[in-house]
DNA sequence: TAGATTGTTAATCGATTAACAATC
DNA sequence: TAGATTGTTAATCGATTAACAATC
């Protein structure tokens, strides 16, 4: 099935405001609820959908409990996560114990990190070293990592989790990485978000003088 | 001019290549060197720099030196931004503590918290309490800032930071937000972008068997 | 039934890529 | 000069939006 980052990224806003309707006490939504939720438009919605094969009752809309159902199949939430954090910086740690993603159904299982200073396994999420990331992969079988790690590291660190067995690394080192085959990479670059920011407030008061 | 956030992005990343390629010694650049150094491709290159005007030498390239005196002052970096954060927690605290931001010529001036106990003056970089945002904003002439507050205090943060005359926030609450008229928001996610790398792996995964 | 909403097809829109004349 | 590279136009590609028949 051929499907664009965006549509799938759709998909988890849907799922995510149909939780939120769920707990005002909505059963049914309309496709247009949806896209207003979402910032969308009702087409799209239902393209969306119609991609998936996921459909609704002809004026009655979609139910939304079996809707979360399929997103979340769809999306692989039907069984938990498991990930590890590789770099136990500043955001490494901050992600380690950030307790939101439990209720996504993603845990973090262990951190990694080169430094024996951070080595710690009797925390809550332990830190392990480095060279154990191969073995701990394997009896565990994660295939998600996040690169947390000095962009100097970056590469090294990413081909190393690579040939450990990962399968997708979710990058928040501040240049692109190549990913090896067989695995996935996906760039967080948070200076570049703030540079567009900036660039788009800049554009936005030029406009405006002008 | 219309531009497209992706276009933006790019610039970015040219210009980070850039700096790369001079610190190995380079002085001039071929649209194909910079294409591979970002992995695009070189018609995109020459298109994305004729948008902003931006030309080189007919079989001479781009003197890199030029190129970034002209992507740097395209994206503001000619002059140091100031960005404040909203929200003390762990990811607030992390980002703060990065040095990476300066050498790209953004500085985190100060922290702010609903929290007394994450106030801190003394701090390098110092922790506010929230009702001094709009005169903190006002006498430092702030116009970006980086929310990173849990998800349901986000939406009040945001209204109270653009009331507050922030033009930008580059938001980290795993939920979107509605911009203020006036105020642009830019969502980062890391929930979604893991959510997203794990729909990849898994049908990367389901094909390969197939 | 009349009105409203889905599901899908066709039209539109915009971004990327290819091609090539200009030219160094 | 011959060869290589830019700058820009045209072609392609893909995603979004609009339209509307089906139907509850």
């Amino acid at each position: 099935m051929i499907t664009n980052k965006n549509c799938i990224i759709r998909l988890s806003r849907y799922k995510n405001a149909l939780y939120r309707l769920q707990a005002l006490g909505f059963v049914k939504v309309f496709s247009d609820n949806l896209a207003d939720a979402v910032g969308g438009t009702a087409s799209q919605v239902r393209k969306d959908f119609s991609i998936f094969g996921i459909s609704g009752n002809k004026k009655g809309g979609y139910q939304i409990d079996s809707l979360l159902e399929k997103l979340n199949s769809i999306l692989g939430k039907d069984q938990l996560q498991k990930v590890i954090v590789v770099g136990a910086g500043h955001i490494g740690s901050a992600l380690m114990r950030y307790r939101g993603f439990e209720k996504e159904g993603i845990k973090i299982v262990a951190g990694f990190d080169i430094d024996p200073a951070k080595i710690n396994r009797s925390n809550p999420t332990p830190v392990l070293p480095l060279e154990e990331i191969k073995a701990f992969v394997k009896t565990n079988n994660i295939r998600i990592a996040i690169l947390a790690v000095p962009d100097i590291a970056a590469q090294q660190a990413a081909d190393m989790i690579c040939a450990a067995g990962i399968k997708g690394i979710l990058n928040f080192a501040p240049l692109g990485l190549k990913g090896a085959e067989g695995c996935i990479i996906n760039n967080v670059n948070v200076e570049i978000e703030l540079e567009n920011l900036i660039y788009f407030v800049n554009v936005t008061e030029k406009t405006k003088k002008a």
